[in-house]
DNA sequence: GCATGATCATGC
DNA sequence: GCATGATCATGC
């Protein structure tokens, strides 16, 4: 899928800024429309911060420049991009540390840290974190994280122990000396090579250029708070006074009845509208999930299903559980099956619904659910059923939907190839239980 | 390469 | 229009 350049944006406001920025996330620089490559411009070698630039002067349309002000200074908000790479066991971690402003050492030894260059020009932040890859043109990686990051809180403190630390060392005549190690989150990082050597107060000893920098580490412990912040509910504070449920609930309770446009629209998201995990991302991001998963849920074992109403209110589909294994069932009571532990379970259920146009949906509501007790017990029955069959060496003739009101089975593969063993060790098609649609549309209608 | 959630296709 | 078989899309 494309994005459009557009600059459409204003350069004043940090929320509209960073709007635009998300739409990066999970596109490529050469992946947006519209982008003009001059000859000059033109990737011939990953030069250092060829990705930086490339993106404020094309992407966000402001100039190149190194002004101690912030990138977009009525916002009061710097813009930086920095890569981050994979590790084998699928981490994320930062590949090195963000360089910050220069130190000039005639100037800082007389600011004070309230009113410093650094923070004026750092305090808040928009992180544009990039999947660098060996080999692959700066054009082709990938925006991972668009995040606001602000110099505030226990991080501020430390920060500006650190900045004390090293204007002390400066005033007293020792930039030479300086070094990262001295410090914990900021550092004094050397810049520039054959820059060579700069005069510092208080002592004839020139000293190599230095500018600040967030150490690496302190970069890897920003991701891991953008990491965790994308797959936690947002505001869930007021815990003490509601209930989780009634928390959930209330995050929903703006958008009932508006289409899913009109919800895009509010939310400032832009989705995939054709991706068949569409009204997942969005049931998400009302939640201000950005993530694949949610926290909350995966600790308290909620599993969240998106059902879509037809016109006349029946679910447009059947509800799919994993496929199970022949032999596995084969061996199991009810009390220790698959399908026990998935229906014991709380479900949050998200119900969107079609208009007779099928293409105007709207969202309907949202609610907790336990499957009731006596329905349980019929789907004991189809589980029972379906066993017996499996035994008896009967796989091809599991429960049909037409037998049982709760549930049934049928074939849940790749393809009609993607088999698996039966009991007779015959290969049979993978097949899973299902929630009746009729059965979910009564459930619907309680609720 | 496969599991999973979700959706499509077709015949009655 | 539904039941049933078949398949897609995504992420790990």
């Amino acid at each position: 899928m494309y994005i459009t350049k557009k600059y459409d944006y204003d350069k004043k406001d940090v929320q509209s800024i960073y709007d635009y920025a998300s739409r990066l996330v999970n596109h490529t620089l050469g992946g947006i429309r519209n982008m003009p490559m001059t000859l000059s411009d033109s990737p011939a070698r990953n030069a250092k911060g060829k990705f930086g630039q490339f993106l404020e002067k094309y992407y966000f349309g402001i100039d190149n420049n190194s002004d101690s002000e912030p990138d977009f200074k009525e916002a009061g908000l710097e813009l930086k991009s920095t890569a981050i790479k994979e590790l084998k066991d699928g981490r994320i971690s930062a590949k090195e540390r963000i360089v910050l402003n220069i130190i000039n050492y005639e100037t800082i030894i007389h600011e004070r840290w309230e009113s410093s260059h650094l923070l004026s020009k750092n305090e808040l932040i928009m992180l544009i974190m990039y999947l660098y890859e060996e080999d692959k043109c700066f054009l082709d990686y990938i925006v991972r994280f668009v995040a606001l990051w602000k110099i505030e809180g226990e991080d501020k403190e430390i920060i500006r122990q650190d900045w004390e630390y090293i204007v002390k060392k400066i005033r007293a005549g020792k930039a030479h000396e300086l070094s990262e190690g001295d410090t914990f989150y900021l550092g004094a990082c050397r810049k520039g090579w054959k820059e060579g050597l700069r005069k510092q107060p208080n002592s004839d000893i020139k000293a190599p250029q230095r500018a600040f920098s967030f150490k690496t580490k302190y970069v890897n412990s920003i991701i891991k708070k953008i990491e965790d912040s994308e797959n936690t509910i947002k505001d869930v504070s007021e815990l003490k006074e509601k209930s989780f449920e009634s928390i959930i609930i209330e995050k929903f309770a703006p958008y009932v009845d508006l289409n899913v446009e009109d919800i895009e629209r509010e939310l400032g998201s832009h989705l995939n509208r054709k991706s068949k995990s569409y009204y997942a991302m969005l049931a998400r991001r009302i939640l201000g999930v950005t993530a694949k998963k949610i926290a909350e849920f995966e600790k308290a074992d909620v599993s969240m299903k998106i059902i879509r109403l037809k016109h006349n209110g029946m679910p447009k589909e059947d509800m799919s559980f994993p496929y199970f294994r022949y032999k596995e069932i084969s061996g199991q009571s009810w009390e220790d099956s698959d399908f026990y532990y998935q229906l014991e379970k709380k479900f949050f259920f998200v119900v969107f619904q079609m208009g007779k146009d099928e293409k105007y949906i709207r969202f309907k509501k949202a609610f907790f659910w336990n499957m009731p007790f006596d329905d349980l017990k019929e789907s004991k029955k189809v589980w029972l059923l379906t066993k017996r069959q499996i035994v008896s060496g009967n796989a091809e003739y599991l429960p049909k939907k037409s037998e049982n009101r709760v549930s049934h089975v049928r074939p849940h593969a790749r393809d009609s190839s993607d088999t698996i063993e039966t009991c007779d060790g015959k290969m049979l098609v993978k097949k899973c239980f299902w929630l009746n649609s009729g059965y979910l549309k009564e459930q619907i209608e309680r609720n």
